[in-house]
RNA sequence: GGAGAGAUGGCAGAGUGGUCGAUUGCGGCGGUCUUGAAAACCGUUGAGGGUCACACCUCCGGGGGUUCGAAUCCCUCUCUCUCCGCCA
C-alpha cells in the first residue's frame, strides 16, 4: 500500500499518476487526508488524556502505600467519567485507522513517470526484440501436436488424474522440463542469487504481505481446513522472508531465486488462451527477488532485464520486451517490463516473464525497513521477475525448433537434458 | 492425534498487580588506554505514533476481559518444547 508520506506530500501528483492507471484516486486520497488529520487530533486528545489517567493512577498507588484509602477511594471515582470518555475517543482514533487502511488497500500503487498512457495490451510499447526468429513450414505443428506426437506431455491423463490445466509431463519432456529448471537455478546462481527453497502452501499474512489478499483471494487455491493457500507463486514465500524485518543497510542488496510450482485458479480463463501449454492451473517457475535500497531499485530492475534477456538468447528463442502502459499493469506495480517469446506454429507472442519494481508498495504491507545512515528505518524497495516461466518457453522451444527428424534441444541445455533431439 | 510445559528487547535470561519499556549478561555502537589490536574501564544501544523540537502515548506471541493500575490475574487463538502414538 501506498505511503501516508508519499500521499500527503503531494497529493495531487499521486492522483495525476493513478490516472495513468485508469484509477480515480481523488475521492479516496482526498478521505485519506482527512481521516489522517481526524486521526491525529483525536489521537493527541487520547494520549493526553491517558497521560492524565496514568498520573491518577500513580497517585491511588502512592496513597494507598501510605494507607490513605479515603483519598483514594476518592480519586477512583472522579477516574472512572474520565476512563469513558477515553474509550470513546479511543473508538474514533481506531476507526480512522482501520478506514485509512482500508482505502490504501484499496488504491494501487502510482505507476513510475516512465510508464506509458495506454489502455491495455494493445498500447504496451515494444522496447527491445531480439532472438533468431524461425522459419517453419506451413504444416508445422502447434505444441499440443507435437507433445501427442512424441508421447512428452500427456494432458488427457492431467484431465483423468486432477482436471484441466494440470498437464502430465513424460519420459523426455519431464527431462526437459527438469533440464529448464536446473538452469535457471544456475544461471540466477550465477548471476548472484541466493537459492532458496520455499514452502508451497502459506498463511493468510503472507497472503497480505505480497498483495494476493484480499484483492486476488479467487485466483489461489484455498486449503480451507487449516486456513492456508497454495502459492500462485515463489514471490509470496520469498518475499514474506523480509517481512516485518529491519535490515542493515550493509546486508542490502538481497536477491533471491527460487524455483517452485505454482498454483493458479485462473477462473475466467477460456478459449485459445487455455490451448495446450498456454495457461495452466499448475506450472513451474523459477523467480528471482530483490529487496533493494530505493535510490539503487532502478539500476537493478535494468541488471533483473539484462539477466532475463541473457535466459532468451541462451535458449535461442525470439524475444521481444513490452514495457506495460498503464491500463495493462497490475494494481501493485510501479512499472513492469513483460518478456514475450514468439511460439511460431501457433503464430503468437507469449509472456514468460514479467519483471517488475514495486518501490515501496510492497515493503510497506510487509513492513521491510533498513537503517539508513541516519540511524533511522526507511522502507526498502522490492522487486522481482521470472526467470523463467516454463511452460510457454517449452511450448516455443517445441514449436521453434521442430523438424522432419524431431525436436532439436538448444545446446545450452544438452548438458542438463543429455540428449540433443525429442524424436 | 493424546498428555504436560512454555512464548519477555539482536541473542541469552530476570521479573508473578503499583515510577517496568522492563534487572543482568552477551552482542552492536562511541570513547579512554595502545604504534596498532586485544584486554580492561566509561558511556550508549528496541519499534511505532506524536511534536518545529521536547513533553507525551502505545507495544512484553495475537485478540478480548478483570482492575484506579497488568509483562504479571482470567478467557481465547496461534506457535514452540517435552513425553506417548503414528509415520516419508
Amino acid at each position: 500500500m501506498l505511503t501516508l508520506a508519499l500521499i500527503k506530500e503531494n497529493p495531487e501528483d499521486v492522483i495525476a499518476r493513478l490516472a495513468v492507471k485508469h484509477f480515480d484516486g481523488r475521492g479516496p486520497i482526498t478521505r485519506v487526508i482527512e481521516l489522517d488529520k481526524e486521526r491525529r487530533e483525536a489521537q493527541t486528545k487520547r494520549d493526553s488524556q491517558a497521560a492524565q489517567l496514568n498520573k491518577l493512577a500513580a497517585e491511588i498507588g502512592a496513597l494507598m502505600k501510605q494507607g490513605k484509602k479515603d483519598e483514594a477511594e476518592q480519586i477512583k471515582a472522579s477516574v472512572a467519567a474520565l476512563k469513558e470518555d477515553n474509550k470513546a475517543i479511543d473508538e474514533r482514533v481506531k476507526n480512522a485507522e482501520n478506514e485509512i487502511t482500508e482505502i490504501l488497500l484499496s488504491v494501487p500503487n502510482v505507476p513510475s513517470p516512465m510508464v506509458p498512457n495506454g489502455n491495455g495490451a494493445e498500447d504496451n510499447v515494444v522496447e527491445k526484440t531480439g532472438g533468431p526468429m524461425p522459419n517453419l513450414p506451413e504444416d508445422a505443428l502447434p505444441h499440443w501436436e507435437l507433445a501427442k506426437k512424441y508421447n512428452i506431455i500427456d494432458f488427457d491423463l492431467g484431465v483423468k488424474i486432477t482436471g484441466a490445466g494440470f498437464p502430465v509431463y513424460i519420459g523426455k519432456g519431464a527431462r526437459l522440463q527438469r533440464a529448464l529448471i536446473q538452469f535457471f537455478l544456475d544461471e540466477a546462481g550465477k548471476a548472484g542469487y541466493t537459492e532458496i527453497e520455499p514452502p508451497y502452501v502459506v498463511n493468510e499474512a503472507s497472503g497480505y504481505g505480497t498483495g494476493q489478499l484480499p484483492d486476488k483471494e479467487g485466483q489461489m487455491y484455498h486449503c480451507n481446513l487449516d486456513n492456508l493457500y497454495l502459492i500462485p507463486t515463489a514471490e509470496v514465500p520469498v518475499t514474506n522472508i523480509y517481512r516485518d524485518v529491519i535490515l542493515e543497510q550493509k546486508d542490502l542488496p538481497k536477491m533471491n531465486c527460487a524455483y517452485s510450482a505454482c498454483f493458479r485458479r485462473e477462473a475466467g480463463s477460456y478459449g485459445k488462451d487455455v490451448r495446450g501449454l498456454n495457461r495452466l492451473h499448475q506450472f513451474d517457475k523459477v523467480e528471482i527477488v530483490r529487496i533493494e535500497k530505493p535510490e539503487n531499485s532502478y539500476a537493478a530492475l535494468e541488471m533483473m532485464k539484462d539477466h532475463v534477456q541473457g535466459l532468451l538468447e541462451k535458449l535461442e528463442l525470439p524475444w521481444h520486451i513490452l514495457r506495460l502502459c498503464g491500463g495493462d499493469m497490475s494494481f501493485t506495480s510501479a512499472i513492469t517490463f513483460d518478456f514475450e517469446v514468439f511460439s511460431a506454429a501457433q503464430k503468437r507472442w507469449l509472456e514468460v516473464s514479467s519483471v517488475s519494481n514495486f518501490e515501496s508498495y510492497q515493503a510497506n504491507r510487509l513492513k521491510c525497513r533498513y537503517r539508513g545512515d541516519d540511524k533511522k528505518t526507511h522502507l526498502c524497495h522490492t522487486l522481482n521477475g521470472s526467470a523463467l516461466a516454463l511452460p510457454r518457453i517449452m511450448a516455443a522451444l517445441l514449436e521453434n525448433n521442430q523438424t522432419p527428424e524431431g525436436i532439436r534441444i538448444p545446446k545450452v541445455l544438452q548438458r542438463y537434458t543429455g540428449f540433443d533431439i525429442i524424436d
